[in-house]
RNA sequence: CGGGGCAUAGUGAAACGGCUAUCACGAGUCCUUUGGGAGGAUUUAUUCUGAGUUCGAAUCUCAGUGCCCCGACCA
């Protein structure tokens, strides 16, 4: 599509300052607003309405597999935050504190939930009995509090929302086998709904979840090189079923600790949709999550017969797609295209009095900016490929965009050369030792993404101290 | 948490210690328009907060607060 260059942008270029044109799109497109406390951003309508799409696909496969919603505290007690000490140590910097009741100071200080593990696995230990309660699949849709130095509306803000799903069960097999479950629906989210392709693995044990026995992940690539994780899922063992007792009775009358599980996405999918797809006319948003998917623009509002047929097709779509019509008469046509386009909407039908007349309205693709006559009479089913498509070609965009910026190194030199280029994912072996991955982190400034599943041997020998590799890992620097 | 910078309308800027704080864009109202960013009329400010210096402060001084950039920490 033409950069049309001489107009006067709005918003910045995308390549010149990715920072930059990133906050332009969030406020300009719509999607949320700073308010007098930093850290803390209003979603506006549009942004919302992108993460109810998101909650209702995500929650009804929940569901599919058993989880049931429920809804826990905001204040957590600070001898129970206490009681698993990797978690209060992962946690502790970045906790908000109640300390006041009215004038009154506390006698014990609660903090604002960072995370709810302490709290569910408290109440777990009221409620699990017998192997007969188990397993409990559970899940909260809320907010949390991290107080973050460094924000960034949905990608680190100081509140954010999002889903914990916190589980109990009476075998480790099960436990371990959910954890990865979950992962799978996130997978499928992100890459069928969102568009984006993602990388999984398992985080490594520098990297992994303060508490956890095992982190796993799902990595989407941005479109300026950097790394976003996109959801985890954690497998706990047992680490917190003993400190805070959560035992139960097993068929052979036995007392013993429940495995225990945790996973979670949050309001960050919508930076990853803005930073994988936006580009210089704006945000770009996947037809199946797009909160409006078809935007009609009649030209001349003050032609009743063009009018009457916009209203008429807006009657007809609105039965099967999310569909609005644009009726401003302050603003020119021109004008609407453009910042329809910086919204992001998949797909625009022009229809003016020459289009009328013949039956037909204009159909223009944000992705690609083609413009296609059809008639009013087919307009149902080929709006319906002309969505699937777009949502594919999305998918497909970012899909060859990893593997252009994906490479395999043999050496430090090699990935530091290759960072630099501003390269998104380095592949290279790995020994498994913390110093060789501390030392990667201090050359290149990338951090271990994960071990992903799928292994493939580069080489033997690890990039860095050069002993016998264990592991294929992704690298990146990441937001 | 270290190092640096900035604070004037919704946004971006201008104004020597001195006249009614100026301009562009945006936004509001009204009229005329509408096939790729329309035109006219009109409206739009406790110059971040508090104190001080001065006949007089957006401008100088002190303190506070907020924001941005660079490092360390982080979903």
């Amino acid at each position: 599509m033409n950069d049309n260059k001489n107009y006067v942008r709005e918003i910045t270029n995308i390549e010149d300052d990715f920072a930059k044109w990133y906050t332009d799109i969030v406020i300009k497109a719509d999607l949320a607003d700073y308010t007098d406390v930093k850290g803390f951003m209003a979603i506006k309508p549009y942004g919302f309405a992108i993460w109810e799409n998101i909650k209702e696909y995500a929650d009804k496969e929940f569901k599919k597999v058993g989880v049931k919603n429920v809804y826990l505290p905001l204040l957590i007690p600070e001898d129970l935050l206490n009681k698993e000490k990797d978690h209060i140590e992962g946690f502790a910097p970045e906790v908000a504190w109640v300390t006041h009741g009215g004038a009154q100071e506390l006698e014990n200080r609660f903090c604002i939930r960072p995370t709810s593990e302490t709290l569910f696995s408290n109440l777990y230990g009221k409620w699990v009995k017998s192997w007969r309660d188990l397993p409990m699949v559970y899940n909260q849709w809320c907010s949390v509090i991290r107080w973050e130095k460094e924000t960034k509306p949905f990608l680190r803000t100081r509140e954010f929302l999002w889903q914990e799903g916190h589980t109990v069960h009476d075998n480790a097999e099960e436990a371990k086998d959910l954890t990865l479950k979950m992962l799978s629906i996130y997978r499928e989210l992100i890459e069928k709904k969102l568009a984006i392709p993602v990388l999984q693995g398992e985080k490594t044990e520098t990297e992994k979840f303060a508490g956890a026995e095992n982190t796993y992940t799902v990595e989407t690539l941005m479109h300026d090189g950097k790394i976003l994780q996109a959801g985890t899922s954690h497998y706990f063992g047992q680490n917190f079923s003993r400190p805070f007792k959560i035992k139960f009775l097993n068929k052979n009358e036995e007392e013993e600790y429940v495995y225990q599980t945790s996973w979670g996405i949050s309001t960050r999918l919508i930076g990853a949709i803005i930073m994988a797809h936006g580009d210089n006319r704006g945000l770009k948003l996947p037809p199946e999550i797009a909160p409006i998917q078809v935007i009609i623009v009649p030209i001349s509002l003050s032609n009743e017969v063009v009018t009457s047929k916009a209203n008429e097709l807006f009657d007809v779509l609105n039965k099967s797609f999310r569909v609005e019509i644009d009726k401003r008469d302050n603003y020119s046509p021109g004008y609407k295209f453009n910042d329809w386009e910086m919204k992001g909407v998949p797909v625009r039908i022009e229809i003016g009095p020459k289009d009328v007349l013949e039956n037909q309205c204009i159909i223009v693709e944000r992705d690609t900016g083609d413009k296609t006559a059809i008639k009013l009479d087919d307009i149902d089913p080929e709006l319906r490929k002309i969505l699937n498509n777009i949502q594919k070609r999305m998918f497909d965009a970012c899909k060859n965009n990893k593997e252009n910026r994906t490479s395999s190194v043999n050496s430090l030199d090699e990935f530091v050369e290759r960072i630099n280029e501003n390269q998104g994912y380095i592949k290279a072996m790995w020994c498994g030792d913390k110093e060789c991955e501390a030392e990667i982190r201090e050359k290149t400034g990338a951090k271990s993404r994960c071990v992903p599943f799928e292994q493939e041997k580069i080489s033997d020998k690890c990039v860095v101290c050069g002993k016998k590799a264990k592991h294929l890992v992704f690298w990146g620097r990441q937001y």
